[in-house]
DNA sequence: CGGACATCGCATCCAG
DNA sequence: CTGGATGCGG
DNA sequence: GTCCG
């Protein structure tokens, strides 16, 4: 019943072994074209993650026939910029944080857009008013603004500090699995008030591991242990197949101290894009992740499973402990299988940050392409019509194809 | 005034 | 049992 | 909550 446990190690995924095993024979219809040639690119795989290019300057690159009329400017952040109104965007993001546990996502990223430009903002305001001019901030932050700067907090803040409903409910949902929906029932149902009430109640199967590492999984990951993993997880697949090509994304790929957690990103030149509706139950990939999974399981690296799909696994993993030394702390990871066709579009979205990527998205809609996940496409401003996925077979053809100057990864970390 | 604010895989719940 | 809706996370 | 059509 618990589908997400290693099952069957006995995998048949002959082809897994057979490089040459059969070419896919797609009539390629609607959807993806998926050249193979690709593969050739995958040679230059290792990510730059572990690098520590500081590049700069502005890198010669050809422009090529880029049918762009303009060429948006890239907007300068400054890493040493100071917050001037501190004060004020502190009392902000704890609306941001109640707005979100109550379940009111949208205006919870109001709240952190408002907090964006307002940390931007060179100087301290002195006023709400002066305050609205900046994006994202519209009537009601503004008169919070000027509350704030006349009283040094809200009201409403200080209201919400005392609530014993929304401080339980804020509490119970650090807890993987428990979102604002599950943490309202929690409260107002079941009457729990503490985290270990919850030991009695039922749980999810997600929500059981989450109590279970509910101190571990807020530990931050160190960058040497993020190394460790990147070579363990490559070991591991290279012995399955050494066409496996991965990357570990997330902050870890920008380049950050610390992280949260491990997101290993998948592909397999075998697995490509379904070219058809027609089922096409080349199962190739159906049982690829699972091999991966069970794999890392006998190899002692994974602790818990949350999930399994054929597509995407989430789940624990904690390095080997040494005898007379400290144990290792559980992680999360996540591990997700891309057709090969979409990986760099994956491995671009999912290296971030948020910020950049929203950035690079609208940049993206403003020159008449879609970017997602998945593909980029063109996309007709009137009527909405997108176009076939433009091939992509490394991150730089994003960038070329947007006419924006290459930026490594950690030139992302915004 | 009212909709968008990204989207989707997986687990679980719910209705039929 | 099955198909669809919902919650959650990233 | 803010923006936008």
């Amino acid at each position: 019943m618990p589908s997400a446990t290693s099952k069957q190690s006995t995998l048949p995924a002959s082809w897994l072994l057979s490089p040459r095993k059969e070419q896919r024979t797609c009539p390629s219809p609607g959807r993806q074209q998926t050249s193979l040639k690709s593969t050739a690119a995958l040679s230059t795989v290792s990510p730059p993650s572990a690098v520590k290019s500081v590049r700069k300057g502005p890198k010669k690159d050809a422009k090529a026939p880029t049918p762009h009329k303009k060429h948006t400017p890239l907007i300068p952040i400054d890493p040493s910029k100071k917050n001037y109104n501190k004060r004020i965007t502190d009392v902000l993001s704890e609306l941001s944080k109640t707005e979100k546990n109550i379940g009111n996502q949208w205006k919870a990223q109001a709240y952190s857009k408002a907090i964006l430009s307002i940390s931007a903002y060179p100087k301290p305001l002195v006023s709400g008013k002066e305050a609205q001019d900046l994006p994202g901030v519209g009537g009601s932050i503004a008169k919070l603004v000027q509350e704030i700067i006349e009283t040094g907090t809200s009201e409403r803040v200080q209201n919400e500090a005392k609530d014993e409903r929304l401080q339980t409910i804020s509490m119970l949902m650090r807890v993987s699995g428990i979102g604002p929906s599950a943490a309202a029932k929690f409260y107002d149902e079941l009457g729990v008030r503490s985290i270990s009430d919850l030991l009695h109640r039922p749980l999810t199967r997600h929500q059981k591991i989450g109590m279970k590492y509910f101190n571990e999984f807020e530990k931050r990951i160190p960058r040497a242990e993020m190394d460790r993993w990147q070579a363990i997880i490559k070991d591991v697949l290279e012995d399955i197949d050494d066409r496996f090509v991965v990357t570990i994304a997330g902050s870890y790929r920008r380049g950050q101290d610390t992280c949260g957690d491990i997101d290993v990103l998948l592909t397999h030149p075998e697995f490509t894009t379904s070219s058809s509706s027609d089922e096409t139950p080349n199962s190739n990939h159906s049982v690829l992740l699972q091999l991966v999974i069970s794999r890392l399981h006998e190899k002692g690296y994974l602790t818990d499973d949350i999930s399994l799909g054929d597509v995407k696994y989430m789940g624990v993993c904690k390095l080997p402990d040494v005898p007379n030394t400290e144990a290792h702390i559980h992680r999360r990871i996540d591990i997700r299988l891309s057709p090969i066709d979409m990986y760099w579009p994956a491995v671009f979205h999912s290296t971030g940050s948020d910020q950049f990527n929203r950035w690079i998205r609208s940049l993206a809609a403003e020159q008449g392409y879609t970017l997602s996940e998945y593909s980029l496409r063109t996309k007709d401003k009137k009527s909405g019509a997108v176009g076939t996925p433009l091939r992509i077979s490394s991150e730089e053809d994003i960038f070329r194809l947007l006419g924006v100057e290459w930026r490594a990864p950690e030139q992302r970390d915004w």
